[in-house]
DNA sequence: AAGAGCTCGATTGTTGACAATCATTGTATG
DNA sequence: CATACAATGATTGTCAACAATCGAGCTCTT
């Protein structure tokens, strides 16, 4: 009948939620309104909910129930920091290989994000931009990055979604992708870190300086 | 009644049933089976086992079963790469930081590993090395680092349980944990980040040249 | 009026039973 | 004899009912 687990189902649309702010942070989820809504019982829901208390993305308080985790400043930091170390580490790989169509698929989401930016849709954009990272660590062929980089995506978009209209200057972001995508044709592994790393930064420099009008929390 | 929800009791026990072999790799988790031993109904178990399904040290296949995963080569090469990416960002933060009682835990664990060596035990052995690297993620204070080498070390674990008698040139061991802690106190981030590399590099190669004897698979 | 204790509704945690699927074995058929 | 097919046992997937726990509101006491 299915070719995938409903665990696994219904924890990708609990990511999704998360990440579209449907689920928002600290909210608690109910069991029962979430199995009406995804139309099963609570059983492989709470399957679910368990990835994603595994992945970091609800914190457990027995007997009280799960909630969507809240960000502050120091999670953001972590989160990046984390990025840095997975996507450093895949884009490293990707400049050792040499793959040509690594490259391809790079460049390729890398002219997404300029046609995204280009319409001004701020959705569209994080979007495209998230996607470049994704492929980042997908392109490297590595099981492990990959799929942690799959959960920090998430964590990611927790914060661009809260702050979409004070996403402003995006300018930077198409150079900075191709860029790294150069160093990593170059072949420059120590370059190609570099600027994964000082991207990272700015990108987190930005998010946070975006944010301190606002409560720290997200 | 408990402090911790019971998914999260199994899998800590499910985690170091994978590690210590009493669940092979490639073996099929019986529900029946694990459920009467934790004294649990389905329920619980299979809300643990999600957890190691997220985790990637369990595969599912629908309508099967779960099983432990199998690491080839490849895997193992995967392995190591991507703790040199968490244990990497981890002693650079580290280093960066300079907090005195980091290093006090971190010499502690270098400690341990030379006297578990003159132990020859080689259990305790590995267990001392791969503390050692827990300590070093732990220190970094980042969570979401702390959490990757949480099954990082388990996979680790796999191989080298393994490969327990395979295990023999551990005198660099101490010398390269040694090295490491000395950038680190150094505050030298290149240096330090390097010598993590190197470690892991080595390890790496010590592991793949007692195995190519054997089998690829563990 | 403040606080301790109690009751009740709601939510989570757990269980055993039922349905669905898969692997195996035996059987019939070309 | 080989292959397709069907019956069977075992295992996973799902569900609804029951138990346990929590939080809010009420009452009683001082």
């Amino acid at each position: 009948m299915h070719r995938e687990s409903t665990a696994s189902l219904i924890a990708r649309q609990l990511r999704t939620a998360i990440m579209k702010r449907s689920l928002q942070p600290g909210a608690q989820l109910s069991e029962a309104t979430l199995s009406a809504q995804f139309g099963v019982s609570r059983g492989p829901l709470r399957e679910a909910m368990q990835r994603l208390v595994q992945e970091g993305l609800l914190r457990s308080e027995p007997n009280r129930g799960l909630f969507v985790i809240e960000l502050d400043e120091a999670d953001i930091r972590d989160v990046y920091l984390a990025r840095a170390a997975v996507e450093g580490a895949a884009a490293s790989m990707i400049a050792r290989a040499q793959v040509p169509a690594a490259l391809r698929e790079l460049r390729a989401a890398c002219d997404a994000v300029a046609d995204s930016l280009e319409l001004g849709d701020p959705t569209a954009l994080s979007d495209a931009d998230l996607h470049f990272h994704d492929v980042l660590v997908q392109c490297s062929g590595s099981r492990r990055l990959a799929r942690m980089q799959q959960t920090l995506i998430v964590e990611t978009r927790m914060c661009l979604t809260a702050l979409a209209n004070a996403y402003q200057q995006p300018l930077e972001l198409v150079e900075e992708h191709r860029q790294i995508v150069d160093a990593i044709e170059a072949g420059d592994v120590k370059l190609t870190r570099r600027r994964v790393e000082q991207h990272l930064e700015e990108a987190l420099r930005r998010l946070v300086h975006a944010d301190d009008d606002d409560e720290g929390y997200v």
